[in-house]
DNA sequence: CACCGCCATCTTGCATGCAAGAGTTTTGGC
DNA sequence: GCCAAAACTCTTGCATGCAAGATGGCGGTG
């Protein structure tokens, strides 16, 4: 009965498909099912509290069963989906509590990264992110709300990367899995568009003049406010976008 | 050729199996082999670099090519283990870079913990850290590694978990997989025993006033001081331990 | 004698088969 | 008519089979 409502969602998703060159079709099903699902469950394509059928998605995705049980290990792994023994795995559902978690938990890696980064950073790397910058100045001015999206992720991701520290980038990279979820959960946009802009040209400053110290604080304080801003903005549309539920 | 000298390692391994009730046979071979293969790379029964044979491991373990290859999916994600396509997957080295980063992200997920922790320990919780504190103090008169170790790490946990962060924890674990990798690596005692004996006791102070700051910075140093020992201590005794090589 | 290419074997990646646990429905008894 | 128990079905957990890629040895050739 609840899984009536699949207008083949699949589809969109499965244009990502790498779709790649007929030679060499092995060895890479697993890694494609793992971010084609972890697409669908960030974008919020399965919505928290969806049942994964094993073989309901061995058909949807034309795989055996064998990756897909590899797939629903990993992003449990992730914290995506939770597994109980004999029991299909649910998509996890996007716990207040550990939203508030998340912020903390970001501000302090975000925070060192800045911290860290001033010691690598360069003046093309300045040029790069600032670029990114301008992107998202551009997207803005054009309400594209996904360019945006990408933008501003990859000038996280160029400083946390600048940070020249595997493991933050690793931890970060955990974090910000999360962090996209709950973003594409919210669909709408944060009211601190222009706020968050100018925090990004203020972190761009302070790479500028290496002011480790400013960088560091001012990311904290930009991560901290887009992150709760985001928290307090899916709290007041708790439940809008359920739009279906038995 | 290097795979020669398996003095059957295994048998210590397996006697920690659970070897469960006849009854209820299903649904636990997967976590059980991700446990046990965890800690024969954790604890250094599996030294780096060595390969794994999925056969040779479902021999040694008894189960299935199923299980087994689910555990290394799951240890390579935990960055225990390094998997290339179509090539057998390699327990990871310990890169001193690697351990490098390690300290700075530790410390700062650390001194977190400490921060949020103030706002919910009881004296029963610094009771319970109390404890823990002296029964480290009885190890060390005691010269007993392992009740050692392990009575630290629930020390620090008993800390992380105090700050009620879901994140914290979670990352917090992982990290902690690696650190106690290193740990056993140096299969020696660190040279600042008595240290950290003494910044254990600062911690607790700082828990039993509820000083957050102090706990803060307390904890900070100190797990910057032992990870940083901890890592000289590694670099070293850089090949010693290293008893086979081609 | 050295180097290149080919064949045998091994190993992994994926598909599938089979059994056990859980939920559901139906049927029999009260 | 209602409750309970049994059987059915559904779903997962594990084992195994099969094919493609990789490795190593061997022979041929320059």
């Amino acid at each position: 009965m609840t899984e009536s409502n699949d207008t083949t969602p699949l589809a969109s998703l499965l244009a990502h498909l790498p779709e790649p060159e007929p030679g060499r079709r092995k060895g890479k099903l697993h890694s494609t099912t793992v971010a084609v699902l972890r697409n669908m469950i960030v974008t919020g394509v399965l919505a928290p509290g969806t049942r994964l059928n094993e073989r309901e998605l061995c058909e949807q995705l034309s795989v055996s069963r064998t990756p897909v049980r590899e797939a629903i290990k990993t992003l449990t792994q992730d914290g995506l989906l939770r597994s109980l023994p004999n029991y299909s795995a649910v998509v996890s559902e996007l716990d207040p509590d550990e939203l508030n978690s998340l912020i903390d938990v970001v501000t302090v890696i975000e925070g060192l990264a800045g911290e860290l980064a001033i010691a690598h950073v360069t003046d093309e790397d300045v040029a790069e992110i600032g670029l990114l910058h301008y992107q998202m100045l551009l997207h803005h001015t054009r309400d594209e709300l996904p360019g945006y999206f990408e933008a501003n992720k990859a000038f996280h991701r160029k400083i946390v990367e600048l940070s020249h520290n595997s493991i933050l980038v690793w931890v970060w990279e955990l974090l910000a899995l999360r962090v996209d979820r709950a973003r594409f959960s919210s669909n709408r946009w944060p009211t601190r568009w222009k706020t968050a802009i100018q925090e990004h040209q203020l972190i761009l400053d302070a790479l500028s003049t290496r002011d480790g110290e400013r960088l560091a604080r001012t990311m904290r304080e930009h991560v901290r406010n887009g992150l709760s801003s985001l928290v307090t903005s899916l709290q007041t549309a708790n439940g809008t976008d359920a739009s279906q539920k038995d």
